[in-house]
DNA sequence: GATGAATGAGTCTTCATTCAT
DNA sequence: TATGAATGAAGACTCATTCAT
């Protein structure tokens, strides 16, 4: 609960070592959304991980770097599926490759949504974890750079914002939907209003 | 943090006592801006207000109260700030509503951007506090109202999921400026950018 | 919950004063049965009784001084009840004192039984505490005046140990019936199996 | 004191852990005897046992869980003397039989006698509190199981009574001596008295 | 006398982290 | 590497008691 500076550990390179981690990781995501950031402790994640909390030292400095490598992994999995959908929608028009980030960004949010509603509502986004959990950044410039290839006439400032734009209407959209209205985002209400919402705009922001 | 079974405090009466809870939550808003809500500890709230730790526990039960307390203070704040914008867009057209309630989103949220970015990132969304903080609930019952006397013709889920879309984008760019782009905020340019998002989402939405 | 030297307080002489120390010890009695010892706070008593808790330390100095009044009065009752029926006593035989004896101590502890329990059971003997709760002395001293009447031969150490042997068997098994058998009090059986027990034993010892 | 949820400890397994649990206790029995159960702290215990409070903690939920266990162990031990003397008494006459309740009774009281004093006259019997230092009950059914054997044509109520009337008598007589008159306890006036006073009525009521 | 807001020393208890085995 | 007993700093919270009004 504190920021110290934590020795720097081994990473794991034998398999078993692998997949001990895993194990630990799995157990973390587990006891974070059974009992909450605050009442999980790294003894009960442990335990839970059947193995003892001299071995979770080993691999993990302190508790804060053992949930950052689990939102880390979380993100990079959100991030992984944006990639692969933005690939496919390569050369494709604007109103397709909106369509794509929408559904990208819905279908990350769907792996987990338990684990991922406690990271965004529990976990202090500070020290380490601000940074693990910062999808949007990384988001943000994939989809300047699929913006820019639409209209490389556009300023670069310009192009930052409307990703900043497009970003954070999805990423919120998809956010409330999952945490509030489970069934508007299962039945493709929440999917379809963002783009209605987005199209019209960012069509028309790539014209000018 | 947890579920416990607090004792009912007693509510303060004397001008006195409510001076001294006053005091009580300033000096909250100042350690928790200060230190973070992990390391926020209600020893050092009262000693920042000046008052012994046993005059706090006179009026909060435990430290969740006490920033339960704060928080609601700046939702309800908040929500003053809208009510009172809304009642002078009475009677306009959509396209100033929707400038109005831009408005008093960014306004709300520049009153105190550092206390709003603690509650937002650091405090757990738990228990008392998870419902201090919903803020979103009662702008957007607002903001339906709003949209319903413009087209009272429109079913109410319509009108209920248009509400949940503008209150998030407007919450999410304000929050996403605050946080990561002050200057964007300062210069008015996501001000500018939420309303040509919004604005033919909304006009549109209002006619079928 | 620990030992000073309490300030002495003022005794009640004016009649509002009486009332008022009478309603605090009702409410100690109240508090106790309900919470128990150390649950009970000076606050709640002062709650419950209806005054100030600055009106309590008035008349009580502390928590323990509060407790010991209590105390005291219930022991004075029931010494009281002892020595009206020794009175009736005098001059019979020695079943018929034992038999008054045994009538006194139950009686005694039929009066407010679940008091009773508390300050057996919770109260800790000690300080000013263990004084107002020993009954056990004065009904000794009585109960060797009577039978060193019965027969002024005897010497006195053995009256003494007679006394504490009666005193003491009488106290143990009101107390055990009333805590843990009171259909057996209330039907009568422990005061005969009493009876059965000390006969032969005070008539023996009385004819040496 | 009153009813939390304490978190389920670990039992002690290797020696390391026994040895701590042990010198705990032992460091209980010190501060509670020179403390008094109020003034008792669980630090002031670990402190006196030289381990961290944390080390307390790991096996004792609470300062209520760690005084029950030191009085199951007081009252283990007594119970075992009682039944190590019932053992011998087999087949022996009701007098002899009761000669050696009342030495196993005495015995075991003089085995530590200000640690009984302190869990007599200061811990409340409360919760957990009040369980651990039963020993009424278990010997009452020893006692009866023994008056059985002698008489089996007793019934069986009849047979409780008098093994409530026995041990509580029993009980009393010692706690009286060791808490009031040491010297008597010490030479065996009580002892004496007791047999007097028992004998004739334990004799008689077998017969019937 | 009465009031009740304020006090703060003192406790219990947790849990991240270390280190002897 | 693994174990888990031990550590102890740190923090939440209570309640007997005081004293300004």
């Amino acid at each position: 609960m504190s920021a110290k500076a934590p020795t720097p550990r081994k990473r794991p390179v034998q398999s078993r070592s692998k997949q001990t981690v895993a194990t630990i990781l799995q157990a973390t995501a587990q006891v974070l959304v059974q009992r909450g950031y605050d009442r999980t402790t790294t003894n009960a994640v442990a335990e839970r991980a059947g193995v003892s909390i001299g071995s979770l030292y080993e691999y993990f400095p302190n508790k804060e770097a053992l949930v950052a490598a689990l939102a880390e992994a979380h993100v990079a999995d959100l991030i992984e599926r944006v990639d692969s959908l933005l690939i496919q929608a390569e050369g494709q028009d604007p109103p397709t490759l909106l369509s794509s980030l929408i559904q990208a960004g819905m279908d990350a949010h769907r792996a987990d949504p338990a684990l991922h509603k406690v990271l965004v509502e529990q976990v202090p986004r500070i020290g380490a974890l601000a940074d693990a959990m910062d999808v949007s950044t990384a988001l943000q410039q994939r989809i300047a750079v699929a913006l820019s290839r639409r209209n490389p006439a556009l300023p670069d400032e310009r192009i930052r914002l409307l990703a900043l734009v497009i970003e954070t209407c999805i990423e919120a959209l998809t956010h409330r939907a999952v945490l509030d209205e489970p069934e508007w985002l299962a039945s493709g209400h929440v999917e379809r209003e963002a783009q209605m919402l987005l199209e019209p705009y960012v069509v028309r922001a790539l014209k000018c």
